[in-house]
DNA sequence: TCATTCGTGTACGGCAGCGGACCGACTGAA
DNA sequence: TTCAGTCGGTCCGCTGCCGTACACGAATGA
């Protein structure tokens, strides 16, 4: 169990929840919700990483927030009726999903549930909020950096299934924009990438060329 | 009484709420919170129109979203401890305060405001997200056109207080760009202006040039 | 009355990223 | 082995907005 949500509950509250989870194996490119789409499940990724993708009349698309380990998708079915966002797989993994109706249910029921999906909402909206931020001032460079840093916590290893056209369109770039930068970023060593992998080889060096929206980002969620 | 959250409410939830409402006049740049800060009251506004402000480590900030009417200014104080944004007022007007801690307590004790608040929370997320695409694909003159539209929606009237100054802030450019649309919608007559008040004449026309992102937001909120 | 501040108009060089296109390399299936 | 499809590198002209700067008239206040 690497889920952060199930794990900040209670034992007791744990036991009641977990009796109603089943592990599921999300595969690369599903979509797990379309736009006003009825939520019928909601998933705690293990090591799956999940997009949130917002988009114009025009077709371009955008990222508004990441998923992995430290969230669920799927809280806008307790909060609403309907999901505003498309649900995207981008990297495959595990995860657990639960019934929609059931977690409606025990949010009301339990203390302490309530308070971290709400707690979790509240960063949800950080995010998204950051991420509009760093989409208005901060280059391709950056952002490329963010994601990979982002994704990278969200991983359980140092390899990413992604390819440079997924990339640009949670970027919102076009591709042969996000080539350069990655192509720049892999002759000064900090990644190794081929045919839709990704290799993170210096942490260390993505850090320094990212922006501070990360961080901003990472602190809200903690 | 015109701030749809509050009339929401069943008349038994409205009578106990409207109990602990203090009426406000909200002026003109104020600011109700600070980032990080604690919150210790929230705002019901009844003509006032307040912007939820996030910003980089430059000192460029951007709008994520416009509250007045529809909304309550504070809802990241019953989903967490502390806000995530400046929240600052861009048209004056009355509205309603209240204690931070008193909607707390209510919003656990009564179905109805529950139910009203989190689904207000929806909205807001969707509203950030948009205008995080908003931001990213679409033009000054769009966006400008958006932001009136908006701010009229929320108005008492068809006369803004707002310099172009400000407006740039929220809108995330620069004076100039601004100066520049706005000097070309006033010559076509969609809106007259002159030292920090604008005068909307033509709203069919802005509506016209304005991006789907209005539609979008405003069917989220209703 | 005069000086200052505020709100707005405008200009100019610079640049990041776009749209669109083409090509080469690698991969997996037939 | 061949071939089609996928993935990535690169190029060119274009444009929307930026940073910066200066100007000017309207309000404000001493």
């Amino acid at each position: 169990m690497k889920n952060l949500i199930l794990k900040a509950l209670s034992s007791k509250e744990y036991r009641i929840i977990s009796a109603h989870l089943k592990p599921v194996m999300l595969v690369k490119g599903s979509v797990l919700y379309e736009v006003a789409e009825r939520i019928t499940d909601v998933y705690f990724p293990e090591d799956a990483i999940i997009s949130y993708l917002s988009g114009t009349a025009e077709g371009e698309s955008l990222e508004v927030s990441v998923i992995g380990n430290e969230a669920v998708v799927g809280i806008a079915s307790l909060l609403g009726e309907s999901t505003a966002f498309r649900a995207v797989v981008q990297i495959p993994g595990r995860a657990y999903s639960m019934k929609r109706e059931v977690l409606r249910r025990e949010f009301k029921r339990y203390e302490g549930l309530h308070r971290v999906l709400l707690h979790y909402t509240n960063a949800l909206i950080v995010q998204v909020a950051q991420t509009a931020v760093c989409n208005k001032f901060h280059s391709v460079q950056n952002r490329f950096c963010r994601w990979l840093l982002m994704a990278h916590d969200r991983s359980a290893d140092d390899t990413l299934p992604m390819t440079q056209e997924a990339l640009a369109r949670v970027l919102g770039n076009r591709r042969a924009s996000v080539s350069v930068v990655a192509a720049a970023f892999q002759k000064k060593g900090a990644i190794r990438y081929s045919r839709g992998i990704i290799h993170i080889l210096d942490r260390r060096h993505l850090e320094a060329a990212s922006c501070e929206c990360y961080e901003i980002i990472s602190a809200a969620l903690s």
